[in-house]
DNA sequence: CGAATATCGGCAGATACGTGCAGTATCAAG
DNA sequence: CTTGATACTGCACGTATCTGCCGATATTCG
């Protein structure tokens, strides 16, 4: 039995059962789980399944995606998602992007604050619910993978509005680069929202920190602040000399 | 059973019923209720549900709320979803309502069918996440009662776009006094709705048949389809003699 | 109020995990 | 043929995670 043909056995009995485990493997393949657990941890880094405690489970790229997006650093996003909140003062104006750290912001907002709430993202739309806040849905074409609005409808929505703050949320955060973001449209509707606000906040987890993406959506001394949790103070370095307040949660 | 893939099952028990119980998933898995308790605590602290005395909620008053709503008559609004959806063919524009029967539509929808939805509802928008159809929302100031977008902005960006039918949820059908809702903005972004749409198409589940609320959206024989379950021939009369048609779901 | 039930924290046993190490097989170069 | 490099595998050990149980509290309901 090769290393290969056996990798390509984990995977069938994956997509036939819907989940592998690591025991049963071994024992039918009359092999250590050491020897299992790697080839599971190897599968795993080319994204062909999901690790999780005991074995693996199917990578379903458009469930997975948001899915695993929520489940990367969550405590970090929310203590951002709490110390963004906590800077919404009664009566202000925000932009809040789509995204899973602007989703904690929503849950973490003061429930009887009195402010108004613009955003794009329907899930941020449907979060805010049960708040006092005021809230602004920008309309346009639904773009599925990031479910926000984008578009032509949107913009011209968003240049009618002039915000105080602007949370944004990028997946690249270089010193050199600057903020970044992988899809083009959303990257145009990212920087409407920019130019409608006369503050813009970047919520950065750690794992965005010197990572770059195609679409570049902002210039490194650009926003105002940078709020981030978890990272080394190196990476920050930089920003901080730019000018940016750095906030860490 | 893996851990992740208990936590999943618990996901779409909630999806699928609204609600979970501890007691009965620990029956139903041989698992102890402590098991089970710790999954639900840590599915809430990602904000995937609400915690409850005795198992849990899903995670939004918003959702809840529909859901409540969702429970008079819901095998009713369900066929009448169904039924509904099965009217959408291929390449069509149409208008989808808030509210819960219309929820259900959204869910009836054949998932690979190519057409473009509007809604003025972030909760159909997210419903239609996984779905092949365009998507295009309507933007405005949310009316969180609803969760829908009212205004002027929504009814401008309603004035732009032709749609083929407009699938109408309503809180009164009354034979004489016609269509009726109970919000004056909801109303009026409805008349909006059905003058941007080639036909109406009204989804009157029971309870509300012979019913009438403070805000007349539109005349008794204005629709052209009454989709409707579970009602009296009698109630339905007086529309089919008005020339509308009645679809029994 | 009191009984029934649910919840939480801590504990312990079982299991799973990652890493370092050693033995073996394969292969290419000398 | 020998040697060295490389990859793969199994084992050992310390750590992390999961699960069931127990006791103390909290909540619900009659």
């Amino acid at each position: 039995m090769l290393t290969e043909e056996r990798r390509q056995r984990i995977l069938t009995t994956l997509a036939r059962d819907g989940r592998v485990v690591a025991k049963d493997v071994s024992t039918e393949l009359s092999l250590s789980e050491d020897t299992i657990r790697r080839d599971l941890r190897q599968l795993a880094a080319e994204g062909l399944l999901q690790r999780v405690h005991g074995g693996a489970l199917p990578a379903s790229r458009a469930v997975r995606d948001l899915q695993a997006r929520g489940e990367i650093f969550p405590a970090e996003k929310q203590a951002i998602g709490r110390a963004a909140a906590a800077m919404v003062t009664r009566g202000q104006v925000v932009f809040v992007d789509g995204g899973t750290t602007a989703l904690w912001l929503a849950r973490a907002l003061d429930k009887s604050l009195a402010a108004t709430v613009v955003t794009h993202s329907p899930v941020i739309a449907a979060a805010l619910a049960d708040h006092a806040a005021e809230v602004i849905l920008i309309g346009g074409r639904l773009y599925k993978h990031s479910m926000v609005s984008v578009g032509a409808a949107a913009a011209a929505a968003i240049s009618q509005i002039r915000a105080d703050t602007y949370f944004m949320g990028v997946t690249g955060v270089h010193a050199s680069v600057g903020f970044t973001t992988g899809d083009a449209e959303e990257a145009q509707i990212k920087r409407a929202l920019m130019a409608s606000a006369a503050e813009t906040v970047v919520l950065a987890s750690p794992e965005k920190l010197g990572a770059a993406s195609p679409f570049v959506v902002a210039a490194p001394g650009e926003p105002s602040t940078l709020v981030t949790a978890g990272a080394a103070a190196a990476d920050l370095a930089d920003f901080e000399r730019l000018g940016l307040t750095i906030v860490r949660a």
